[in-house]
DNA sequence: CTTCGTCATCGCATTTTTACGATGCATCGT
DNA sequence: ACGATGCATCGTAAAAATGCGATGACGAAG
């Protein structure tokens, strides 16, 4: 792909972001992971029908994009959680998209030029 | 990609949605045209280092996807504009996976398992 | 020390994405 | 009718993503 550097750190950052949640697998684990707050990896390979390398792979992703972040459970075990503030992030970034409000413009609306 | 049946349509359209935001051409487009309301193929292509066809796709790609809308300007022109309520979608989405008020939790945090 | 359980990483095959030029296809102005 | 203009689509090459088994790392349990 090519680099595009005429995007604003927002949007490369928001990019990079979507990009990683664009996958089945990877959004199921998002919201897996907000659901139960902490997960295993094996937590994830039974919840997923797929290989365990699989998984491992999509939570590198993941972590890649700053959305989720490895600890250790008390008892040694890791675990993931989701990086707190980067859904936000995301909210915030489409919400100024899209202006203070979120204003869409309709093509029937009075505000749109089509 | 494998299909991963075990998702729910919410998180399915999420995927999809999220997987066209995933690219910086397209990601540029959007802002764009939130920013300017309605736009044409070739302001696009004025606007970002890509041949004319290449943007031809991601406008398909992000139309697929449901994210913008063609329409025709006045004087017959084809135009883009986003499509009403596909952002306010996704940041509905964001918001009902993080909890609530978005609530996420630390490693340190006393609501954390890890 | 050895074994087992839990993961990450590697190597590879397959599929998908990305980008481009070429081509097709309307519409507009002349 | 004719040549521009503005886009979409096609065909193709290169790059990236996806998935899996095999392998390695490493602490727990025995």
């Amino acid at each position: 792909m090519k680099t595009l550097d005429i995007l604003t750190d927002a949007e490369e950052r928001a990019a990079t972001v979507f990009r990683a949640l664009g996958n089945p697998a990877r959004v199921r684990i998002v919201t897996e992971l907000a659901r139960r707050n902490a997960c295993a990896t094996g937590d994830f390979v039974d919840a997923l029908p797929l290989a365990q390398s699989t998984v491992s792979q999509h939570l590198k992703v993941l972590r890649e994009a700053g959305i989720v972040r490895v600890g250790a459970m008390p008892n040694g075990d890791t675990c993931y959680c989701l990086e707190p503030g980067a859904i936000q992030w995301l909210i915030d970034f489409c919400a100024q998209v899209c202006g203070p409000d979120c204003t869409v413009f309709d093509l029937e609306g009075a505000k749109s030029d089509c």
